[in-house]
DNA sequence: TTAATACCTCAACCTAACTTGAGGTCAAGT
DNA sequence: ACTTGACCTCAAGTTAGGTTGAGGTATTAA
């Protein structure tokens, strides 16, 4: 039952794309297929776990060129076992925290420059940057305060 | 001191973006300008808080016309008030508090589903999704767990 | 067996968000 | 006065991430 079908049609639904969409990862080498005869697509089902992957990272500001590098650690041909599926997710989970802190740092930042008062104009770095540019030089604000 | 110059050569700096991306961004309505004798642009001071807020926006996946949505609570001609910024933040902190839950969500499904041994390929819904296409339908996929 | 789907390739097109370049003006230092 | 660097506009180019369409082949259900 493993070797049901695996079309591209079906694959694509079930991942919630588009057909093309498959077409263009493999075109990319982010995942790969077997044909039948009849030239068609058949994939093995751990294409389903990296078009998953692919659409979480993405929604994370992740590029399809660092998801391939990191899906590299999979084997290209076989289906990755679980060391492997593992090795791969730690780099997510610490890109994850990452971004997760820097949410955090966001809010609590947005809350103390807009709350501060500092729209009189007088103290706030933002309207008075000259000492940020003296100390630090010209370059990102504020608000930005991490990749 | 307010009426310093604030050319687009120093706003540019000072926010960590090339000219031309401020000239794009006026273009767009994000940010306006007045101009001086020889047709340069002069800036008010709050333009560097508003192209902070637009980098730090789309880093949460923000694009500019939802910024541009955000910013029209703003006035259009006058330095925005306390009150006016903190209404346009408000939006943002929902958006932020939304996606940092996402991210939480995401994590513990990768841990979960990295984690869990349905790599034996006989019971996770990943490997054997047909439960899941009769009861919810065709459609996204089990680590997307939200917008 | 035949009609309706589903697939195939390849090239062209699309949106977002900028960047680059050409051709010309403005401002600041010497 | 003059040269250098900052600005100006407008058009075209770029990258990412796909989508659309044309022209043709496979598979499947009746």
């Amino acid at each position: 039952m493993l070797n049901k079908k695996l079309g591209v049609g079906f694959v694509a639904k079930r991942c919630g794309v588009n057909v093309s969409t498959l077409h263009f990862y493999e075109q990319k080498g982010l995942i790969y297929s077997n044909r039948n005869q009849g030239n068609q697509r058949r994939y093995k089902p751990d294409v389903i776990r990296r078009v998953a992957i692919i659409k979480a990272a993405q929604k994370l500001g992740i590029g399809l060129t660092d998801i391939k590098r990191a899906f590299s650690v999979l084997p290209d041909k076989a289906t990755p076992n679980k060391q492997q599926w593992a090795a791969m997710s730690a780099s997510w989970q610490q890109t994850l925290n990452d971004k997760i802190s820097y949410m955090q740092r966001l809010r609590d930042s947005l809350d103390r420059c807009i709350g501060c008062g500092c729209l009189s104009m007088q103290s706030c770095p933002i309207y008075n940057p000259e000492d940020i540019l003296a100390s630090k030089g010209p370059g990102p604000v504020i608000l930005d305060a991490s990749p």
